[in-house]
DNA sequence: ATCATTAGTTACATAAAGTATCTTGGTTTC
DNA sequence: GAAACCAAGATACTTTATGTAACTAATGAT
């Protein structure tokens, strides 16, 4: 029963509950990667609409928020017409890619079998949702 | 770098955004953590509510259920009364696991420049909600 | 003069999660 | 020998999160 070192780990409170919990919400980690893919380069709010399509405007918004609240992204404003604003991932975030990729390619390599499991748990269901 | 072989993952129907999603959800990551840290032993469902304070019946339930469909964990039920219900987790998730804990590490040694980024942003306001 | 443009905001509707109460059937307590 | 108790849920209801649709601003194109 000695497991007092990290006894306190889930504890609501805990500070690495609380980023993990923002960074593996609905949208968080998908903005990251599609932000990454253009290749340390800035993206436009509407850029990543087109290569999010089911992702709302307001969540969007929000999403990429919380992200420069805790300085995953940067986000330029141009005074232009009609405005741009441009995001960019910031150096703790290319620290973190890693493992968001390592994350990626463990699901690439087990997609098959979580599936056929899925499959297995309801043969009747439309799995997915 | 050559990203058109992932040029599909973000398209809503992707399974390895399907798979993530699952996981990243509000409360996986953080059944499969508690899970882990039992030590390869299963653990009963009121256990888990011990060591997950703030997540409620209901969601420890769906959770483990989804985590189960996925074949993330096993589920045990012993004919006794009171009832008695064993969760495991399972090849998979052990093979899983280190992707985990490395963004645990990650969030750990990140955490006081992120908490400090938050200040930063709203500096009245109570940071982390 | 009207329309299209981008990056939003807002009001309203739906989906997900939280809360409280109920169930089951043996075992202990009175 | 009836009442209360236990673990593992299930269910109805409430609150929060997310989705949808309409609206805004300033300018350039038609």
């Amino acid at each position: 029963m000695d497991r007092t070192t990290v006894e306190d780990a889930v504890f609501p409170d805990c500070p690495i509950r609380n980023i993990l919990s923002r960074l593996c919400d609905k949208w968080s980690l998908l903005v990251i990667f599609t932000l990454d893919r253009a290749g340390r380069k800035a993206v436009r709010f509407k850029e990543l609409q087109r290569e999010i399509p089911d992702i709302s405007q307001k969540m969007l918004t929000v999403t990429l928020r919380t992200l420069e609240t805790d300085g995953y992204v940067t986000r330029t404003v141009y005074p232009e017409v009609p405005p741009r604003v441009e995001y960019a991932l910031t150096q703790r975030t290319y620290s973190l890619l890693p493992h968001i990729n390592a994350l990626i390619g463990w699901a690439a390599e087990n997609k098959d079998a979580i599936m056929e499991d899925r499959k297995k748990a309801c043969p009747e269901e439309i799995s997915g949702m």
